[in-house]
DNA sequence: GTTGTCTTGCAACCATGTTGCTTTTTTGTA
DNA sequence: TACAAAAAAGCAACATGGTTGCAAGACAAC
């Protein structure tokens, strides 16, 4: 299934300085043919048993270092990632958009179109990154 | 330490509707003695070895419901809490400020004078909460 | 003070994430 | 294509965060 992505995959992971292997790959088309993101229990799961656990760990990370997906802050204590846009590179993310998180579904999305609003917080606090997370009902869950 | 909030801390366990026992009481002046918000190990730390780890965590979770305290999303899988404000009772909490996470020293801070700005998402999406956690550097870190 | 209800402590468990080390795979080069 | 260096994967062990069931203790109301 979804070997459409493989070479996509394969590209991507040379684009962004990583070495293919065969868990990189199947992770990576996992997110490709998938909308919404992911936590590492939910790509355990799909990956069935052929990956050991602690490769999936270092796997998501060398993946969000590269500037591939992104991490969302949740409240309920599980990372959740998801792809990034070309413009993101290694050391350099470039995520302004808004989260959602449906809660009948529980999916994750990523409103790309959405950009997350400018700020003005009081004097003496310098601003790095801005994270917005909406939650609430998902189009097909209304 | 601190003997100026237990009186307080009685009257707010009262008025929410929790029993007064010590474990509460001491959580409670904890929070109120501490501007910014608490990670439960950072509690645990301060009681000392005063109360079961189960004790605090159930204590956490009743504050929460009852509109006591609210929790703050992070990317980095550690859920801090925070007093709420009057508006706040049980099963409705009303806590529309913005968030902001110090880099440097890591605190976590209710900027309770900035509103999360309202948001327009594409058609199909109903909005039930909206959070907004801002990191930078904090005043004291300038 | 007695009684019923709620809270606590304890033990055991599960989930998530990390580290060190060895073996295997990848990659660039000869 | 073969080889060596570098990187990744697997394994084991550990750490932290959080949950559940149950028995014993504390609280609140009468
Ligand atoms: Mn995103
Ligand atoms: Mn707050
Ligand atoms: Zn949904
Ligand atoms: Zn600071």
């Amino acid at each position: 299934m979804a070997t459409v992505h493989q070479e996509e995959s394969i590209a991507l992971l040379k684009a962004h300085g990583l070495s293919v292997t065969g868990g990189r790959k199947d992770i990576l088309v996992i997110f490709l043919s998938r909308k919404g993101a992911l936590a590492h229990a939910d790509i355990e799961k799909k990956l069935g048993a052929r990956y050991d656990r602690v490769t999936i760990y270092r796997t998501l990370q060398s993946f969000v270092d590269k500037g591939l997906i992104h991490s969302i802050p949740t409240n309920d204590n599980s990372i959740r990632y998801a792809l990034c846009k070309d413009e993101c590179a290694s050391g350099h993310h470039h995520d302004h958009h808004v989260h959602f998180v449906c809660k009948r579904c529980d999916n994750t999305y990523c409103l790309d179109s959405v950009a997350t609003p400018s700020i003005k917080l009081p004097k003496g606090y310098s601003i790095n990154q801005v994270e917005m997370v909406v939650s609430g009902q998902c189009p097909s869950c209304q």
